[in-house]
DNA sequence: CAGGTGAATCGAAGCGCTTCGAAACACCAA
DNA sequence: TTGGTGTTTCGAAGCGCTTCGATTCACCTG
């Protein structure tokens, strides 16, 4: 494996000539770069990231904490680690993974080890000993979702209130005044995460006087039998359905059609999922998507941005993105 | 941040002496290891990875190269990705993302800059770049899966030839004789990945006299209905389905109900995915389940075993995990 | 008691890169 | 001609760790 100083002599120029090439962080005369490019590519001159690190004190690379629960939003946490290292690497960093089961630790230890510039958390409980971590570690971090307190940490993450008063809006336009929100599991409630609660909040806010009830929900076909279920003995009027918690989707659609409600002649769906899962359906589902591609972009380019403009940026700016809602197959006007 | 000088001044020995009393490598007194270790906790001491990188040319770091779609098996991928970065953290590593978009120039250069010591590929096609890379990358790299020419290149997957066998003997065990097979989408076959067509072959295979046919399928609504409609007309006899596209499963539960065929009273149906998945729908799925977790924690032993035992092991060594079939809900006798 | 043995420790030389100050040089204005 | 200015290049000093002799010292053997 060729060194700069190899590079160096094969070029008939100093070591640290060759560095500046490469950094561009002093001027080199036109041939001499070239002449190191030439000796560069000849000798399949790859930098050593160990010693760079080292030297420069940045390992260029970013550490991405993924959820404390395996099973949750699987795709869209896919999406968000692709996302976030595809949009990593353009500007040069690698994206180490940090898993559940190191939690705050791993957080401590690639920040004191410098083996990360910086830190992604990623599915925020209202109270995560995380964030505290990530707060004293001395690296830059951001969180995708939002704590209770995000004091002295960035946070990007969907506009959930916004979202859920969005749904509820579509459905009242269409002139659905009987709703039923079909909700994430009572443990998310209950364990406080973030964006649960404030879809509600948004879903409440914007109800007003329609009538709408909220129904936590879990995953499996047994538990949405038993809320549709009750859903519809209770209150058989209802006509729109708002769904968050996307396992809860398929068994939903199913059941509909054996509690013989059309969707979306009888009954109309909105949901809250990625796009890919709401076009998996028939029909597809109106849906306010879940941008995590964007969460993921975002977050990366706030790290950089921060890391390279030097400003230490205590700032604990919450950043919310818009929520757009796309109008499928699953509604329709009472 | 303290080094690993200031731990030495602070304990009142030589630099070296830290150094063995943490890697273990040569012998020191107890007192003082003692001695050394209050000093480590006393000034909270971490060692800087990329210095330790750039000395011992060891980076600690396994790279995990994603698959090159990312719509295809996420529940298995994610639970790979957890089962690889918590095993090797076990061993002292840690994990990097590779992406799909870097592709092969991804492990080159993770390889050559050093920056990863090992590699593990995910979704292997039968003929796949990376294989080639990782195999020219100069450090020890496993396939998780098995291309068309292993040579080199040690691999562990799922033995799906087995797989697909135990399905039908399930089935035929069961009496039934007329069989469908859902396979994956057309297009997994065309791109000649490795699993669908030794699933394909198992079960070709261990039909025997039974009546069989195999209908590729894509994952979205329309198709599964088309693709069941054609099964059901064609052969109404039919009484066994064998499933192999996971994102089939739930609109083809569906999809039996509104054909009025009972699960498992009328048609026994059994999947080859993962415990999740076919524990999600009503009745449960017997399945043959996908040890996504296993075949993590086995790419990493074998690259850590490689490491250390300094066995160059150029074997390419195929290891397929035999399948096990769990019996559910959803297969009963004819 | 000379010489050998093994355990414990030290010092120094790197690992491959970045970065700072200074040298070398050309050029122009005074 | 002298001095100043700016550009280009060099050399050396680290960055924080590992590792390889070499040294010291206590102890044992013949």
């Amino acid at each position: 494996m060729a060194t700069l100083a190899d590079v160096a002599r094969h070029a008939g120029v100093a070591a640290s000539t060759v560095s500046y090439v490469l950094s561009g962080k002093r001027s080199v005369s036109q041939a001499t770069k070239d002449r190191v490019r030439r000796s560069i590519e000849a000798l399949n001159y790859q930098p050593h990231a160990g010693a760079r690190a080292l030297a420069s004190s940045q390992a260029h690379v970013l550490a991405l904490a993924l959820p404390l629960r395996g099973d949750l939003y699987v795709p869209v946490m896919m999406e968000i680690a692709i996302a976030v290292t595809t949009r990593a690497r353009a500007f040069g960093y690698d994206v180490l993974l940090l898993t559940a089961a190191e939690g705050s630790e791993g957080i401590r230890r690639v920040a004191s080890t410098s083996r990360a510039d910086a830190v992604i958390l990623t599915d925020i409980g209202l109270a995560d000993d995380r964030i505290e971590a990530a707060r004293n570690s001395g690296v830059p971090a951001v969180a995708i979702g939002v704590p209770a307190a995000p004091a002295g940490l960035d946070c990007v993450d969907l506009d959930f209130a916004a979202a859920g008063r969005l749904c509820v809006e579509h459905l009242t336009g269409l002139g659905h005044r009987v709703l039923a929100f079909i909700g994430e599991a009572e443990a998310v409630y209950t364990r406080r995460t973030g964006f649960a609660e404030r879809t509600l909040r948004g879903i409440r806010a914007a109800a007003g006087d329609v009538d709408l009830v909220h129904r936590p929900c879990e995953g499996s076909y047994e538990a949405v039998a038993a809320t549709l279920k009750k859903i519809l003995e209770d209150r058989p009027e209802t006509t729109g359905l708002i769904v968050q918690n996307e396992a809860v989707i398929p068994p939903l659609m199913s059941l509909l059609s054996s509690h013989r409600r059309a969707v979306p002649d009888d009954i109309s769906v909105v949901a809250l999922c990625p796009d890919q899962v709401a076009e998996q359906t028939a029909p597809r589902l109106t849906s306010v998507t879940i941008p995590a591609a964007e969460l993921g972009h975002r977050a990366v380019e706030l790290l950089v941005h921060r890391m390279t403009s030097g400003e230490d940026g205590t700032e604990g700016k919450v950043r919310l993105i818009p929520p757009s809602l796309t109008v499928r197959g699953s509604t329709a006007a009472r």
